[in-house]
DNA sequence: GCCAACGTTGGC
DNA sequence: GCCAACGTTGGC
């Protein structure tokens, strides 16, 4: 089981969204390398998702069903189906948090601030953890 | 809303 | 294949 981030913009699609549709197909990735990060992505992995306007920050938790597929209608495009599992009641842990720690900055989120879907090590796992989540 | 950083496109 | 111009993302 592994663990993933996945941005959005929560203007165009937010957690409250995935609230409502409970499964949603994650679409629209085009980037090479953050395609191969959905390409990646197994049944049963756990995806945080992370809002990239307003307080950046993870604001919930979806897991990945079915299994990911090129998209027909654009070539460049990979789908993947995430499930919803939990909406944090306050974002959980924000960017600055992230930053303030010190620990992360080999962090694609932190080093690569445009990348949009990041596969997550266990060491960034392990530490929200220790900040409450459970995973 | 601004703009820096970065990704993509297209002309050569 | 290089790189200038352009477009987009995301943090602030």
């Amino acid at each position: 089981m592994n663990y993933f981030l996945a941005k959005t913009d929560p203007d165009t699609y937010g957690i409250d969204d995935l609230v409502k549709e409970k499964i949603t197909t994650w679409s629209g990735v085009r980037n090479p390398q953050a395609v191969n990060v959905l390409k990646s992505m197994k049944r049963g992995d756990t995806v945080l998702i992370y809002h990239s306007q307003g307080q950046s920050a993870i604001v919930g938790l979806a897991s990945v069903v079915g299994s990911s597929r090129p998209d027909p209608k654009d070539s460049k495009s990979w789908l993947v189906d995430f499930k919803f599992i939990k909406k944090f009641k306050e974002p959980f842990i924000t960017l600055a948090d992230i930053k303030a720690s010190k620990k992360f900055d080999n962090l694609a989120l932190i080093k690569q601030g445009r990348l949009s879907t990041i596969e997550l090590p266990a060491a960034f796992i392990n530490w929200l953890k220790q900040k409450g989540l459970s995973l």
